[in-house]
DNA sequence: CGCTCACCCACGAAAACCCATTGTATCCCA
DNA sequence: TGGGATACAATGGGTTTTCGTGGGTGAGCG
């Protein structure tokens, strides 16, 4: 699997009283590119307390993944069974949500929960998906690079001293 | 993985005002024959306080790496952390910027403080990449080879001289 | 009837685009 | 071989377009 077009880059964009947020420009780029739907997929990261988020193709290319893997391992008893969870996780767990013609989508209040986003949302390109964060729990995460830390700390910055 | 067209020779360019500045044309020659981008991707250099550049394809490329790397050594506990950690590096700490058809870039502020480059840019082929740096840093690192300060001292003088 | 969500418009800042100038290297031809 | 013409690179400046953001309005639904 080698997709073409990948989410790379960072913005920190704000959460209106509305709950909108602007998706932002260089990563609907990506989206459009790959396939040509106006839509991101929300999804809680499985490792990080953050979003995952990813167009509608590279869901059904997930799903293909899913698929094959099945066929493999299906000697184990268990397979079936995580087979099935998975299947939840992957497509139960997450929500589409269109965004409009000036790119901003309104943030299913049960996603922003999961992903704890308050009223600033950063966005991390990753490649073949992007993330979506609470720049403070960021800052907080051991787990997470210095150099990726620092992207956050520049982002407020900027935003700050305007 | 063997790159065809490589990336050598040296410039000093001028950041202007607005931090424009110009990728030297023979630089633009590799990226356009690598690839049909008209695009590059900065980076913080993970060694000297510089920025390392190349073009989208060989971020791809080095992406399918990481990917292979994944599958390779899905055994340990700490792989799947670990590839976060990579992937967040390789594509969130990095910025995609094209450059117009008189072959400026606009340089993200976020990239021209973490490579402390003033209103002197200079430009390093090292094959696969190329580096930017300040020339006043490249000046006073030790683990510069004089032949290469040569190089610097020589085209700030070449353009103190005019 | 009240609430929410999909549109619509509006604004300021920033980025992309276009055009003009300069200097330098290259080519051509006498 | 010299000298002029030419092409291209780097740079400065102005103008237009896009982006992120705030606010309003009306249709749909409980």
């Amino acid at each position: 699997m080698a997709l073409e077009h990948l989410f790379q880059g960072s913005a920190l964009n704000a959460v209106d009283a509305k709950g909108r947020v602007s998706i932002p420009a260089f990563l609907r780029g990506v989206i459009e590119r790959r396939g040509d739907a106006r839509t991101i997929v929300l999804a809680k990261h499985e490792a990080f307390p953050c979003l995952s988020a990813y167009d509608p193709a590279y869901a059904a290319l997930k799903h293909a993944k899913l698929e094959r893997l099945l066929e493999k391992e299906e000697t184990g008893p268990d397979a079936q069974l995580e087979y099935q969870q998975r299947n939840l996780i992957a497509f139960a767990a997450t929500e589409e949500v269109p965004y409009d013609s000036s790119g901003r989508i309104l943030f299913p209040p049960m996603m922003r929960r999961k992903g704890q986003i308050g009223d600033l949302a950063l966005f991390l390109g990753t490649g073949e998906t992007f993330q979506i964060w609470n720049p403070e729990l960021l800052l907080r995460d051991d787990r997470v690079p210095d150099d990726v830390k620092d992207i956050a700390r520049f982002r407020l910055e900027e935003r700050g001293a305007s």
